[in-house]
DNA sequence: GAGTAGATCGGCT
DNA sequence: GCCGATCTACTCG
């Protein structure tokens, strides 16, 4: 017989491997965790973007650019890779593959599941977040949390126990109409 | 509705 | 000094 394990974190290796894109599409479904304060607020990812490190014109690190705001990328997958974008909000990105390869996927979005209360008073949201800059607002992500573990207190990955109706689509990434050939790669993925 | 301005800050060249 | 892997509010029809 099968126990529902809600402590059921993704291991280490999930995040190592080599495909950032078909990761990034393994990790719509899964839940997302922060705990702040004591209060855990979490959902089932149901957008991503996958960024490509080096070949990818799209990615921060693309061309192997490696600069104080791009090193966590480079580190070993399973860390968190947090940027301020137009001032005012802040994205969540997940580092993945091994250490020197800059793989990173976007969190654009999240059914809100644990502390829906607490998510509803940071902001007003409805059933599901969409955007990378209100996810981030929803479960109380910012600058601190750029570097951090996803195997500590405050930020984790789950497998998820329910399965999601829906289909998964892949479709062209947003906002990065400047990585020309490369912003029509099919790297965004949604459950609808 | 659809289009646009304004907010506001860290990391580049 | 400039601009972005964005979001909201407010305009104008």
């Amino acid at each position: 017989m099968t126990i529902k394990n809600t402590m059921a974190r993704l291991e280490n290796d999930f995040y190592l491997h080599d495909d950032v894109v078909a990761l990034s599409r393994a990790l719509i479904g899964k839940m997302l965790f922060t705990q702040i304060d004591g209060a855990i607020t979490g959902g089932y990812i149901i957008e991503t973007e996958a960024y490509r490190g080096p070949e990818d014109r799209a990615s921060h690190a693309f061309n192997n650019r490696r600069t104080k705001r791009t090193e966590v990328m480079f580190q070993r997958g399973g860390l968190c890779y947090v940027y301020k974008c137009y001032g005012i909000h802040n994205l969540l990105n997940i580092v993945t593959n091994v250490e020197n390869i800059p793989h990173a996927i976007l969190i654009r979005g999240i059914l809100p599941k644990v502390g829906k209360e607490t998510i509803m008073k940071r902001r007003l949201f409805k059933d599901k977040i969409i955007g990378p800059g209100n996810v981030a607002k929803g479960l109380s992500i910012d600058m601190t949390f750029n570097f951090e573990s996803l195997f500590g207190e405050k930020i984790w990955i789950e497998e998820s126990a329910d399965i999601l109706q829906g289909e998964i689509f892949a479709t062209p990434r947003i906002g990065i109409d400047y990585a020309k050939e490369d912003a029509l790669l099919p790297w965004r993925f949604e459950l609808r």
